[in-house]
DNA sequence: GCTCTCCAAAATGTATACATTTATACATTC
DNA sequence: GAATGTATAAATGTATACATTTTGGAGAGC
């Protein structure tokens, strides 16, 4: 039971929604249930604080990281940002190998299209188109700005009622990629990862609270 | 005398090269320093991870990072796509005051050309060029970009024999920047910065030595 | 001289106890 | 009734003591 274990137990449930953006973490209530001190707990909570989940002001509780809208669109930006330039990079290193293992993520995330666990495979579908770029740092990067972005889709109940449009975007991506075309790739990416974000602003609550 | 506090003063010598990369980092010897007890040692520690200044494995003892050449060229890359990009929104973005503020900080950066000091007025130079674009988290992975190769070039003992150069790049995106020439100033940034990089990467040790 | 094994020293991880700070509820005042 | 102040409860921060793991070196064997 090691902090790294708390860390990523919590992390999942974070990630899934189980807790919402704005919810506290008490370190008492953590211990207690995985039957540890509170000093392992702390060290997990800085983890997770360390990947940006959580927010860990000293003497005050741990809360689930709860950002404004602009915060989520300089994210977006972001991930274009960074993600299109992997992609790129990608392009001009990819392999044969490489390619059928983006067409396999491609097939494994087209089962779960429509379903909850969209996510995953979406993420193992990009994934698989950044990792022959090689830029490991960068890519924690992005997986970082997602994993930001995805607590707050799951926390406000954004319904994956885009993931065909999105499972068409993949398909469109994967075949300009086959056919190294770095622009149009690039373009439809750009598109793809700018209307997740309209989806989840358009999902924001508490739209009419001017507080 | 906080972790926070700790936190900071370690910092300080890290990136001045008080402390190299790959050296050792002994809670003991910090506790005892500023005569605490281990566990505010732990949650600095922790924090400077969390800044990606030193690396943390559990059981392992802390050490300053030490990155392959590879990996800074990866950081100088993402500090071209980030800081260019940075730049171009703060172009769009810029009042008359912030002008004036940027003439200021290039003012102060040129009292400090050729000595050690340089590292500082050229961050507060390029911060304020960035800040009109109000990105604060693009803001935040730059300076923590930044603060790794500084830890190399400190670590390193790269003089700062180049600042001149370096000086008279600042002055001349500053007139780009004056002119609102989003292309220019971008170029020279990008050229800035892989210099930068040129200069970090041949002044690295152990280049013989295929251990 | 070199490598391997093993062990003691040293470093890190964790539980408990206590100190400090923050949060909540209640009473008081305007 | 809203706002302010206060006391009690609850949560976090830290020191100490002990458990566990790593480390570095002495010594045996080749």
């Amino acid at each position: 039971m090691s902090a790294e274990h708390i860390a990523a137990t919590l992390e999942t449930e974070i990630v899934e929604g189980r807790f919402r953006p704005g919810e506290e973490l008490k370190q008492g209530e953590i211990a207690k249930r995985f039957a540890i001190s509170r000093i392992p707990v702390r060290d997990a909570l800085q983890l997770l604080a360390s990947r940006g989940m959580i927010s860990l002001v000293p003497n005050r509780r741990a809360r689930v990281i709860s950002l404004e809208p602009a915060e989520i669109s300089e994210i977006y930006d972001l991930r274009v940002l960074l993600e299109t330039d992997c992609l790129c990079r990608a392009i001009n290193l990819m392999t044969e190998a490489d390619l059928n293992a983006i067409e396999i993520a491609f097939a494994h995330s087209s089962i779960d299209a429509g379903t909850n666990r969209w996510a995953d495979g979406d993420w193992a579908f990009h994934q698989s188109l950044y990792l022959p770029a090689d830029r490991p740092r960068q890519l924690k990067m992005i997986e970082e700005l997602r994993r930001t972005c995805r607590i707050h889709i799951s926390g406000y109940g954004v319904l994956p009622a885009q993931t065909k449009d999105w499972l068409k975007d993949h398909e469109d991506i994967l075949s300009a990629v086959r056919n190294r075309d770095k622009t149009i790739a690039q373009g439809i990416l750009k598109r793809h990862i700018n209307d997740a974000c309209t989806v989840l602003l358009s999902a924001w609550p508490n739209q009419n609270n001017s507080s």
